[in-house]
DNA sequence: GCCGTTTTCGGCCCGACTGTTTTCAGTCG
């Protein structure tokens, strides 16, 4: 069988499906199926031959038998007609319209059947021109919201990074925290569910006195607009671009409305069914009997409690798997951030780091950590100041030195050996066995093909000097893809030759990612999360690592580096039979 | 278009906010 879409981009189309059905006018539950389709394929690890090949496609809750076959046609002849035809009705660029907020497809249509409007900038000339106050539905005012919204398109229309919407949610919690007439507050949405790129923040506090929280919310120096302001609910686009809501409820609703904020989307839909099979109605504010009266839980582990579930961690909520493990009892104890004893994967001076070999020790010390593995680049990395087998050599005696006068601390000698295009490495075997443990990363020749890649991976991860890859997919979020590979193929070679996945927790790579974590644990594989730090400030990273593996599901005993210095070296030792 | 311990038809989450309405449609989450 052959494959001429991938994963990826099939999930892409059946999101322009929905939308271009929504276009059409077609029942909103026909056009509700492509893209929840769409997160359903998304939520599968496997790639798109696999589930095709395994049958499993038409198992997956969400697709059915017409979707499957639009899915299998899509992934072995490249196109499909429906989605061919659907989308000669419309010009692409009426797509960009639909970026802009509170412009959906119902609106998009009216613009283009009655203004023949298909682009922004067509639109703009409309709004300015007063034209769209002589449709029905339209005004004044919206033409004004549609210009602020096509500013907000063309300068901001980005999601962020994890960190980034962190740092932004900060002031605005302590504030809510701090305000007299709040009870409780809390971060939700897909930030509490520590995504890797959140689009905006979601906040939420319980109060008696919901007017004069959400007045503070929008009058907060980091607000530079606001969007909304209701009784219950504001809305704000903060200095940056980003936006932010709060929704103010009673206490007693709090933990409802916690649960339903955080999602996901298809986590809600999913406990929603289940209360409904208990007799209770569910929404964000209560779980509601027939008789309307109420079921009060004082936090969300009795929401779960109600329901015959274990409380679920915000991490898990995806609607993967985390409801069947909660029902049979098979959750995970989650890995926690103070959990690690040491990490690998560090740079220096002597490539391309900003601290030097001390100054990365004792930071690593003063985190806690028993161990550090440094990691400098191999001589192909030139760019980078790569080392070469004398610079290596010299580095390994500076480590000596440095571990005699420790006490307490080990420094791990080690490499970012690089994979060249044929999957050999920049050091020979005997180079890499001499240290305590090697990664194996692609820095460059990014464009090879599928077949191509996943071969040269495989063939790094089978060399006994390497212990695991770094950053496996390759990608940047919100910058670049990964390259073209076969995850599968690389887990199955990780597993067979007993190596780690590493878990890079550099906020731009969070590589590999949690969905494939999530089969790389199917496989039994060991994990271990690096920063990738060039700087001292860069080990603090690890964080996100642990985000990144607590929404795997995976404990402490799944990654190496939970693990004090001892038992970790006879580990490693393991990967290098 | 999907789904089914109410199973092959008839549901499919639903509430807040906004703007244009004079009772509601569209959008969002």
């Amino acid at each position: 069988m052959e494959i001429l879409l991938d994963k990826k981009a099939i999930i892409k189309i059946l999101g322009e499906i929905g939308v271009l059905l929504e276009l059409s006018g077609e029942n909103p539950f026909k056009c509700r199926a492509y893209p929840a389709a769409a997160r359903a394929l998304e939520g599968r690890p496997e790639s798109i031959e696999d589930l095709i090949a395994s049958d499993e496609l038409g198992k997956t809750k969400g697709i059915g038998k017409g979707l499957q076959e639009k899915i299998i046609t899509l992934a072995t002849t490249g196109g499909l007609e429906y989605y061919t035809e659907l989308r000669s009705r419309f010009p692409d660029s009426l797509f960009e319209i639909l970026n802009i907020p509170n412009l959906g497809p119902k609106k998009a249509k009216v613009l283009y059947q009655e203004l023949k409007i298909d682009s922004l900038d067509a639109l703009e000339k409309a709004c300015k021109e007063g034209r769209l106050q002589d449709l029905d539905g339209f005004g004044k005012k919206t033409e004004e919201k549609i210009l602020k919204g096509i500013e907000h398109v063309r300068s901001y229309s980005a999601r962020v990074l994890l960190p980034v919407a962190e740092q932004a949610a900060l002031p605005l919690h302590e504030m809510i925290a701090n305000h007299t007439d709040t009870i409780r507050v809390a971060v939700c949405g897909s930030l509490r569910r520590r995504r890797e790129t959140v689009k905006d923040i979601d906040l939420l506090a319980s109060s008696d006195k919901p007017e004069s929280v959400l007045e503070s919310f929008v009058t907060h120096p980091s607000v530079s607009r606001v969007t909304g302001h209701g009784g219950t609910k504001a809305s704000v686009v903060l200095e940056g671009g980003l936006a932010a809501d709060l929704r103010v409820v009673s206490d007693q609703e709090y933990p409802f409305a916690q649960h339903y904020f955080t999602g996901s989307k298809d986590h809600n839909t999913l406990i929603r069914g289940r209360a409904k099979k208990y007799g209770l109605r569910m929404n964000e504010y209560g779980y509601f009997k027939e008789d309307e009266s109420r079921v009060a839980c004082a936090d969300e582990e009795v929401i779960y409690n109600t329901l015959d579930l274990a409380y679920i961690p915000p991490e898990l909520r995806e609607g993967v798997r985390e409801i069947e493990w909660a029902e049979n009892g098979d959750l995970p104890t989650l890995v926690k951030a103070d959990s690690l004893k040491g990490t690998l994967h560090c740079h220096t001076t002597a490539s391309d780091g900003k601290a030097s070999l001390e100054q990365m020790v004792n930071a690593a010390a003063g985190m806690g950590y028993e161990y550090l593995g440094i990691g400098d680049h191999s001589k192909a990395a030139a760019y980078a100041g790569g080392l070469d087998e004398k610079r290596l050599a010299k580095q390994a005696e500076e480590i000596d030195a440095l571990n005699k006068k420790l006490k307490d601390f080990r420094i791990l000698k080690g490499s970012e050996v690089d994979i060249l295009r044929d999957g050999q490495l920049d050091f020979a075997e005997e180079i890499l066995l001499e240290l305590d443990y090697a990664a194996a990363s692609i820095h460059s020749i990014l464009t090879l093909d599928e077949k191509a890649m996943t071969a040269r991976l495989i063939r790094a991860i089978e060399s006994p000097g390497i212990t695991f890859l770094g950053h496996l997919s390759g990608r940047l979020l919100l910058r670049r893809e990964p390259y073209l590979l076969n995850v599968a193929k690389v887990l199955d070679a990780t597993a067979a030759n007993n190596k780690w996945i590493e878990i890079n927790a550099n906020p731009h790579r969070l590589d590999l990612d949690w969905r494939s974590c999530l089969e790389a644990r199917d496989k039994g594989i060991k994990f271990c999360i690096n920063p990738d730090a060039h700087s001292t400030e860069g080990l603090a990273d690890n964080r996100y690592g642990i985000d990144v593996a607590r929404k795997a599901g995976l404990c402490a005993d799944d990654i190496a580096n939970t693990r004090p210095v001892g038992e970790f070296l006879e580990l490693l030792k393991k990967t290098r039979a």
